[in-house]
DNA sequence: GGAATGACATTTA
DNA sequence: CTAAATGCCATTC
C-alpha cells in the first residue's frame, strides 16, 4: 500500500564516516583512504569534506584521520588543536607528521 | 541540472 | 626527496 517509506535515509558519507571513525580503537590513527575503501568508494576528498563541515566534532574523533603519507591533513579547529589532541592520546606526531604511522595506523580491512 | 569546492591521492618532472 | 600538476568523488551553492 501506500507505504510509501520515503523516508530518506539519507545517510551520507558523512554519516557512515563517523560510523568509521568511532570503530578507531585509542591511540591510533587512519588514512582517508582507507575510510573510502572501507566504503568501496574512492571519495578520498569526500571523506574530507564530509570532516569539513563537521557537524558534530564531539561524537566523532575527526582528530584520528590522517593522510596516507602519516601527515596531518588539517582540522576544523586549526592543525596545532590535532596534533595536540593525538599526542594526547599517544600517537607521536612530529614536524606535522605522524611517527610510527604504519604502527599506529587502523586498517578497516583488518 | 550544472559549476564550484575541498581536512585527498597519485603521478611526473 | 620536493614540488607541481592532474584526477576523483561527494557535497553544496
Amino acid at each position: 500500500m501506500n507505504s510509501k517509506p520515503k523516508q530518506n535515509n539519507h545517510l551520507t558519507f558523512n554519516e557512515h564516516c563517523y560510523e568509521l571513525l568511532l570503530k578507531i580503537p585509542k591511540g591510533r590513527v587512519t588514512t582517508y583512504k582507507a575510510i573510502a575503501q572501507a566504503l568501496n568508494c574512492k571519495a578520498y576528498q569526500a571523506v574530507g569534506n564530509a570532516m569539513n563541515q563537521n557537524p558534530n566534532p564531539i561524537s566523532v574523533p575527526c582528530h584520528r584521520v590522517v593522510n596516507t603519507d602519516g601527515r596531518l591533513g588539517g582540522y576544523a579547529f586549526g592543525s596545532d588543536r590535532k596534533i595536540e589532541l593525538l599526542t594526547e592520546e599517544g600517537i607521536v606526531v612530529q614536524d606535522g607528521k605522524v611517527q610510527n604511522f604504519k604502527t599506529v595506523f587502523f586498517d578497516f580491512t583488518e
